[in-house]
RNA sequence: GGUCCCGUAGCUCAGUAGGAUAGAGCAUCAGAUUCCUAAUCUGAGGGUCGCAGGUUCGAAUCCUGCCGGGAUCACCA
């Protein structure tokens, strides 16, 4: 139920009625043309730049042919009025019958309002967090992780087929020295005096109980065994300890993958997952050996000319040829990710989407070149880089060192501020813009705080209805009742409320489609302030509150409103992932 | 030096796939509480949309060039 789309189909029929030929006897094209709530509300209900984009296509001066449009529109019964302004704008007024049946579709839909089958169950991916693990989550990895899931409620609230999913970089370096790390502490478990961590180990605290487990499991056994096989036990013990972490830290946040996909799996057997993927670029011609041409600019210190496996990834838009294996033999990190790709690509996604942090920026172009290589152009590929968050405590940013072992971890921050401040926060700016977040003014329960501005509107819907029960003197308020009276409501302010709430559907589709999630956080303010300003006129006019003992009928439509703004704001705040509050004390 | 992102009110930011007189919040100023929660609301002032060209009926939005800020840059994952 998008009145928008649903205008869009009238004006076109008006289009076509009005029998309007191209100059040159074909048929218009209608493509441009657009339905839109106006920036000024003064100016009506609906917009439509129909006249202007069709002018000179049929040969007509744009307000002329508004006048003819706006003619035929004002026999919509549901158009009072309609009406040509500026360059050739048709606005159209509705009258309240017809708000009036879109408030009771809402009730009628209730949470389920606002789904869309928009996405037609397209399959889509979306890969967001994989944080390495080698420790906890630190604040750094929140944004990625609030926008990533959003995106996925939301996609999937628009009719994708959503599949969330986190890539465990448990291969190569950063996991060897995990391991040793924990041997380390083993030897400290079973009473060795380590002093302190050498330089290059991981030196966090959290690795403490892995080296106890380890001690209570096998004993000195691992101190009698040959170095790597201690270690690769270490090294699996160590990772399902910190995955075992991350994922309790990422359900603090409410955040949840389908599918957790291991890139060490993709090295097992003697990495024959990832040769085979490269075989399969090199069939396609995608894969030489040959040398890099030097960097543009200043020439690094360490630089060194050597030959290896290629991929050609400059002929699929990429600004340089990327190497797969290195002069050592051994798989580069993008090895996998070839691996990784077309093991996405197999599984039938149509859209791969990438939450990544501003810092992965430069490994963009190869993933979109090797999305073009794999598919021969047929995946879609995107990649939302977040910027940077920064930490502010009273105004004064916070110091993070992650040599030190010193960092903000996400725990610390949902602990701090709760669950849906930091959801909701995270949400509230375009996520390539750079975020600030201040402790002191997140916790902050006043209307500068977005946050709480959004739940306290929840709050005060849930109060209204206490009040209503009780000052009416019944158990509970059916939807049937609220439904059957909407014909009372007349007064500006309430349509202005479902003129907002119409929006709604119309908002889930297109910031699915563009994927900002952000255009959530934002409508939920604007339909919170229209709400909280409607509740207060009623504070200054008496005949314009919610509950009017005297009056049941108009009390049960005013409370249908009520209702829709709630349920409205429990959909859109739980695609947020945060709560919708009963009531706040 | 290359690539990517950003530049909108004093501050923090929106601006819905090119639309009308560019919008919020904070801060400033002026108001509203015998009231369904004032944790709120009403109003005022405040702008060269970084600069210069271009595309067109129309540009904050698209293109080109410059200026300023950030991120990133070759067997690290």
């Amino acid at each position: 139920m998008n009145i928008f789309a649903d205008f869009s189909d009238r004006v076109a029929k008006a289009v076509t009625a009005l029998g309007l030929r191209a100059a040159d006897g074909g048929d218009l094209d209608l493509s441009r043309l657009t339905v839109e709530p106006p920036r000024d509300p003064s100016h009506g209900d609906l917009a439509t730049n129909a006249a202007m984009v069709l002018a000179k296509q049929a040969g007509e001066n744009p307000r002329a042919l508004g006048e003819k449009l706006a003619a035929h529109l004002r026999q919509d019964p549901d158009v009072a009025e309609a009406s040509v302004a500026g360059p050739g704008f048709v606005n159209l007024r509705l009258g309240n019958g017809f708000w009036q049946a879109r408030l009771g579709e809402m009730l009628d839909l209730g949470r389920d309002y606002g789904r869309s089958r928009s996405g037609a169950g397209r399959k889509v991916n979306v890969e967001y967090v994989s944080a390495n693990p080698t420790g906890p989550m630190h604040v750094g990895h929140c944004r990625g992780a609030v926008v990533g899931d959003a995106l996925a409620n939301l996609l999937a609230f628009a009719g994708y087929d959503v599949t969330r999913e986190y890539y465990i970089n448990d291969a190569g370096a950063q996991v060897d020295v995990l391991g040793r790390s924990v041997l380390l502490r083993y030897r400290e478990a079973l009473g060795e005096d380590i002093g302190t961590i050498p330089e290059g180990l991981y030196p966090g605290d959290y690795l403490v109980p892995v080296g106890k487990a380890l001690a209570e499991e096998y004993g000195t056994k691992l101190l009698e065994m040959p170095e790597p096989e201690a270690l690769a036990i270490a090294k699996d013990k160590a990772i399902g300890a910190m995955m075992a972490m991350i994922r309790e830290d990422l359900g603090a946040l409410n955040v949840h993958h389908e599918v957790f996909f291991s890139e060490r799996s993709l090295h097992a057997g003697n990495g024959g997952t990832i040769r085979s993927a490269i075989n399969d670029l090199t069939l396609k011609g995608h894969v030489y050996r040959g040398k890099l041409p030097p960097p543009k600019g200043q020439l690094p210190e360490d630089w060194e000319d050597r030959e290896q496996t290629l991929f050609r990834s400059t002929q699929v838009g990429d600004d340089i040829d990327r190497p797969l294996i290195k002069s050592d033999g051994t798989f580069t990190y993008f090895a996998a990710d070839v691996a990784y790709m077309k093991d996405k690509y197999s599984r039938g996604f149509e859209h791969l989407i990438y939450v990544l942090g501003a810092d992965h920026g430069g490994y963009v172009k190869r993933l979109e070149a090797l999305a073009r290589a794999i598919s021969d152009g047929k995946l879609h590929l995107t990649v939302l880089l977040c910027q940077l968050v920064k930490l502010f405590r009273n105004g004064e940013p916070v110091r993070m060192s992650k040599r030190s072992g010193e960092f903000v971890t996400l725990r610390d921050v949902i602990d701090e501020v709760g669950r849906d401040p930091v959801r909701f926060m995270m949400l509230y700016r375009k996520s390539d813009a750079p975020l600030d977040f201040d402790f002191a003014k997140v916790t902050e329960q006043s209307k500068d705080n977005p946050v709480f501005y959004v739940q306290y509107a929840s709050a005060r819907c849930h109060s209204v209805f206490r009040q209503a029960r009780e000052q009416l003197g019944v158990r509970e308020i059916e939807r049937p009742a609220l439904r059957a009276s909407l014909h009372r409501l007349e007064d500006e302010g309430e349509m202005a409320v479902i003129r907002k709430l119409a929006e709604y559907p119309r908002l889930i589709e297109s910031a699915a489609q563009a994927l900002e999630p952000h255009r959530l956080a934002f409508y939920l303010y604007d339909l919170a302030s229209q709400f909280h300003a409607q509740w207060n006129r009623g504070s200054e006019t008496e005949q314009l509150r919610f509950v009017k003992v005297n009056d049941p009928e108009l009390t049960y439509a005013r409370l249908g409103l009520v209702q829709a703004v709630c349920d409205v704001v429990a959909s859109g705040l739980a695609l947020v992932g945060a709560e919708a509050p009963t009531e706040m004390r």
